[in-house]
DNA sequence: CGGTTCCTTGAGAGAACTCAACGTCGGTGG
DNA sequence: CCACCGACGTTGAGTTCTCTCAAGGAACCG
């Protein structure tokens, strides 16, 4: 794996070598002043993977800079709800910028590595930065939009399609899928029971559209899935 | 009914005598300068109702100022998919801020008022004006925030109490609801069938908590409401 | 008053869920 | 290196919730 797996270890961002494009930090010249890399592994290793804490503080914004980041609640049974999740580029803790306490709890489902943008400095800047704000604004309408589309009414396969369309738009696009998170995490966000996740998959792979053997993925016939999917948008 | 409801009429916004609190234009100054206000009626009369159209270039956000806006999108099948409703103070049209063309629909479902913001003119200040793109940063993250509430999985009658609720405390709060929707436009905003809408409404009323009769709502235990409603946020 | 559109109620169908059992994978420690 | 373990994935059977289809009644508008 190309991560440095390693928990905790803070270090300077080097931007300058960074694969992520449209980076916040450095579009917005937060580049090496303000915030700190961290190479995270997914809970199990004690403590230090999560991010934040629904309900607590709120410390920082991450921009994800390799792997994949999950946000989820959790109600009142301990059961947890996936909000979302982010790849390369994007930005969690958004959708509680203003508030004081995180809405959403953050963890890695992939080792990953992220850049911590202090949320105090943001919301300093945020004050007297037209392009900051303005920055954020388009990030969160985008936000908005995916919740808005996947809160449509739409059928499990429908769903399934949907979610690996995107997600292998979103991690390089090629015929060989990796899927970051398990089955269970990927029914808490698409709203499916984790069998029914799984026999979508079997009627996919019947149907001669994909292969799913462990986490990988070979699409041979996107097409399908993607006028499967197309309805729900993403 | 406290609307003017001529069609169409266009009239000086008046924001000295506007009930709206928190209002996007006065707060940004944009009061007497920018915009118009508009009444509306439902559709039906021709034409006129509509603020906007799904792909049509955006040619203004609205602050609705009385009444209620519905925003929705139609699927291949010409089926109306309503994605959220505005009340008085609400801005309509945040999620299609940074594109060309509206990426929703949006009409009247009472007799209404809205000031127009023309969308060209937010566009070029929110270039330069730390002020006004935060404020619409902090609405864009609030809707944010309910869509992703509304997405969760939830049972029917979750659904509608939390409506209720949310709805009840859009609009004053006291034990008597108007519903400005019909169960048709509830249903497609909560994903139910309006048959579904229409059977919980009256298994709440057998449970005594509420009176439904046409578009009143005598709410008799609102705490029970609440209580099957809290898992649901909105 | 006609004609919509909306609301209501019933009966039946279907999609997804739950429960349960079993196979598989990957990590850990003997 | 292998055995063990827990989490994950797979498959079946039965249930449940919500939808669809259908029909009648109520409200609203011209």
């Amino acid at each position: 794996m190309p991560f440095d797996l390693s928990p905790q270890l803070r270090a300077t961002p080097n931007c300058l070598a960074c694969p992520v494009q449209n980076c916040l930090a450095r579009a917005e010249n937060i580049a090496d002043t303000w915030h700190d890399m961290v190479s995270l592994l997914p809970p199990q290793m004690p403590g230090t993977a999560t991010l934040m804490i629904e309900g607590e503080p709120l410390q920082a914004l991450y921009v994800v800079r390799a792997g994949c980041i999950k946000t989820y609640t959790l109600d009142a049974h301990g059961n947890e709800h996936v909000r979302a999740f982010h790849f390369p580029g994007d930005l969690v803790g958004l959708d509680s910028l203003g508030s004081e306490r995180a809405t959403a709890s953050a963890t890695p489902v992939t080792p990953s590595q992220v850049c911590a943008v202090p949320a105090a400095q943001i919301q300093r800047r945020l004050a007297d930065d037209a392009g900051l704000a303005g920055h954020l604004l388009q990030r969160t309408r985008r936000e908005l939009g995916t919740a808005l589309s996947l809160s449509g009414e739409y059928s499990a396969d429908q769903r399934v399609a949907a979610f690996l369309i995107h997600v292998n738009m979103r991690m390089g696009g090629g015929n060989i899928l990796r899927l970051p998170m398990t089955q269970r995490e990927m029914g808490s966000y698409l709203r499916l029971a984790t069998e029914t996740v799984c026999r979508v998959l079997t009627r996919f792979e019947k149907n001669g559209w994909l292969i799913s053997l462990n986490k990988r993925i070979t699409l041979l016939d996107s097409p399908a899935l993607r006028e499967l999917a197309e309805p729900v948008g993403l």
